[in-house]
DNA sequence: CGCCACCTTGAAAAATAATTACATTTGACG
DNA sequence: CGTCAAATGTAATTATTTTTCAAGGTGGCG
């Protein structure tokens, strides 16, 4: 656990002086890393030996090693945390707020995710004959990302945002058919009845989605990502950045299982848009 | 910079028993943190003084505080690098590998972000009449999941991947509308051509797109965020997910500006979709 | 209330670690 | 082959940490 915090949370198992040697780090780790044992127990005003005490009171060897463990708490500083907007922050606060949680919800996306479950996933859309992305509301604009990148492949690939048109695909599916559905949450109907759907003519369902949420349990297999969840503000937003990246996971496996010659392709489709820019 | 790599980056500049000393830190860090000058001369097989010198080489005060520098940059662990996925790269490792460059993104992007002109962005769009949001090819995507966020808002909003649609839209702008252009490279002859049009009408065109490029320089405001380039992969991928972490700043800006009673609002769109789900 | 046991604290000594000063080696270059 | 400067090591010095031990509190209990 982190040094600082340890501190913090154990400042009343503390004898007086130690609370003392406590609260002078807290105020100021920085000061505390850069002094010897005798500068800081001067500013705690306590004896050497006291600081040494509290060193090893949280299972350190010693104040060098205790300084050692600070410096590495503090380097580390929790460094991206789920952060709630408030109503008085400013234009840099909410800014810095949003993107740490979206970084926040990458880390906790990439640790939940099962690399097999990632592999078994990219082994399905190598050999699929025809991939489909479908998603509604927030989760449609990561389907149509989806799009952008597989069509490269030289592999039919489609994208609906609208169910009738996800239906009637599912219906003329076959069984090399790989159809891939994102869903944060798990429980839009509409996706359960396409998942259903598609089961029944043998394709391949992959979900983007929730585990243990009923569209899970439609799928043939499940790529699930513990998100935290944006409570309160009214809109999916960290959730989808970990389904795009999730895409992005799967467009490399893809790739990479394809081999140099495939990357050729790739180079030509860049190639292409040339004409459409303006020469720096 | 990280300890670590300035060691790695600097090996030529030192003379050989300092090299001695770097290899033998490089190979353990950890070991090298928890020994002992002496122990650590002795692993290194050069004497006491020589590794301190080599310490006040890489500018710390000396060996403890070389120790110090080196534990955090350990505990940082070189937080998140944009890094390359290699040809044997097997699924756990570039899944963590796309993760982690997208998280080196947003922070670089959340970096170079210039809080004043978010704040003139909101602004803008709180005033705006009619917003729209145009991106073609991997930017439509964004453009999409920015409609999917501002409809929220009870302000008319539209968003098209269709240039023909673009330009109709833009001819029969106002002043009082507000063009979202969203292209990473900013060198897309039709949009740089389609926000042309829109100020040729006196409307607002905020361009999401690199700085001194042919279209931010079309551009009535511009949004830019330094990313790092995802050279090696012909696809775009992390510049994207910096620029849809953009449109939740944005949107969420949009509703602090707003007020509590406007958050009643989301709260009945959100209670809106209930239907369309399966009860837990 | 007072005594004892125990805990807390600090002074000083001892041990450990780091730095400095200086001597020796090494190797480049005339 | 000698000279000089840079590099390295030895040993002394200094700084820092740790240990030991004694003094001062604190609270329990007769």
């Amino acid at each position: 656990m982190n040094t600082l915090e340890k501190i913090t949370k154990n400042l009343d198992t503390f004898s007086k002086s130690e609370r003392k040697v406590a609260e002078v780090i807290i105020a100021s780790p920085q000061t505390a890393i850069h002094s010897s044992i005798a500068a800081l127990a001067k500013l705690a005003d306590v004896s050497e030996p006291t600081v040494n005490r509290f060193c090893r009171r949280l299972d350190t060897k010693g104040f060098p090693d205790f300084k050692l463990h600070l410096a590495q708490s503090l380097a580390n500083g929790t460094p991206y945390v789920n952060r709630h907007v408030d109503e008085d922050d400013g234009p840099e606060a909410y800014t810095s707020k949003i993107f740490e949680s979206s970084m926040a919800c990458l880390e906790a996306a990439k640790n939940s995710l099962d690399p097999h479950a990632v592999n078994r996933a990219v082994d399905i859309l190598t050999q699929a004959k025809k991939i489909s992305f479908f998603g509604l509301g927030a989760s449609a604009s990561v389907a149509q990302d989806a799009l952008n990148k597989f069509f490269r492949f030289n592999v039919p690939v489609s994208s609906f945002n609208d169910v009738v048109m996800m239906r009637m695909s599912c219906i003329v599916s076959t069984e090399d058919d790989v159809i891939v559905l994102i869903s944060h949450t798990g429980r839009t109907k509409a996706m359960v009845d396409i998942a259903n759907l598609a089961r029944q003519n043998d394709s391949t369902v992959i979900g983007i989605t929730k585990k243990e949420s009923p569209l899970a349990a439609e799928c043939s297999l499940v790529l699930s990502m513990d998100v935290p969840e944006d409570t309160d503000v009214y809109m999916p937003m960290a959730s989808r950045i970990a389904q795009m990246s999730l895409i992005d996971v799967l467009a490399t496996g893809f790739t990479l299982r394809r081999g140099e010659k495939f990357r050729e392709n790739l180079r030509k489709v860049k190639q292409s848009l040339k004409d459409s820019r303006i020469e720096k």
